[in-house]
DNA sequence: ATCTCGAAGTTCGACTTCGAAATATTAACA
DNA sequence: TGTTAATATTTCGAAGTCGAACTTCGAGAT
């Protein structure tokens, strides 16, 4: 009854197909189309497997954020430039997970205007719980390649992500 | 005064430090990283090219979802669904891009409970203007890669995309 | 033929996000 | 020192989003 269910390769051609029909370059538009679909398919996953953990995906980004940055402390404008955010969300979003007790505001001495965000040890352990979970769904998603071609789809990859501070200046 | 602003893959790869540390398969998280760091900045840009347009990336998931359709109308909750958005959502968007002239509902006259959607003359030629738009920045952003870089590239993705039907099930 | 169940779309209230204005502190300069 | 400009954060109103309840319609069973 309802139409042969489309796999999504196939839907991944015509997608490409497209963008070409439109305008964009078919070398191009292989590439960054196939990228999009990862990643969609990969939010999906992670808004179900971190509903566990009770985690948005801003918090998330936030969680993140403080754990790349280690022993540094991070003030919530920087926090709202990673997470791609208004800094005004920001505060509500600190203030919520202030209250579950994973994160943790102080005043900086040097200068008060500032305040400095940190990871609690609660902070810490849902980091790691949360990255753990994720690897198993990444994991999952890279398992068509062997080895050498994840090693070379990685490398690839940050010879693009080299250039990308150049593409912005 | 400010540290030595760290470039790009020096973040990377600290990043991918972090997560390993935190119990993620180096290999994986290498490939996974790298991702969402090129969506990342693509998501940048493509909203400040898009605001030129007036296009929120809501409405241009609407807009492309009904371009990759072609001829044949989506409902409402397929848009939803295709768009990564709850159907009550898709309501007032609709409402927003109906009066603007890029897509036109009508009632399916098989089936009354369903609305299909379309897009308008004034849609593909926004649809297209998009699509040309965005190709300056992705294609600035493989500016590193050789031809058949890209095209092995194109091909790794699109073995881990083939793979995404199956993990889901 | 009628009844019930499920599907599609919309409406409603609560929460999140954004941009602009307000507040507080620091830095610069005459 | 006093005034002004700049920076960091928060508050506030408008807009977007979500989940739940509601309405309408269609399909299948009795």
């Amino acid at each position: 009854m309802a139409p042969q269910r489309r796999s999504i390769q196939d839907q991944h051609s015509d997608d490409v197909a497209t963008y070409v029909a439109a305008g964009g370059e078919e070398t191009v538009q292989r590439v960054i189309t196939a990228v999009y679909g990862v990643t969609k398919k990969l939010d999906q996953w992670y808004n179900r497997q971190f509903a566990d953990l009770e985690l948005s995906q801003g918090e998330w980004a936030v969680l993140a954020a403080l754990a790349k940055a280690g022993d540094t402390c991070l003030t919530p404008s920087q926090l709202a430039d990673l997470s791609s955010v208004a800094p005004s969300s920001m505060t509500h979003r600190l203030d919520k997970m202030t209250g579950r007790g994973i994160v943790q505001r102080r005043p900086d001495q040097s200068n008060r205007t500032r305040t400095l965000v940190s990871l609690t040890k609660e902070g810490w352990m849902l980091f790691s719980a949360a990255v753990r979970e994720a690897n198993v769904v990444e994991s999952d998603t890279l398992r068509g390649l062997t080895d050498f071609e994840r090693h070379e789809l990685g490398r690839l990859l940050e010879i693009v992500i080299a250039g990308l501070d150049e593409v912005d200046a």
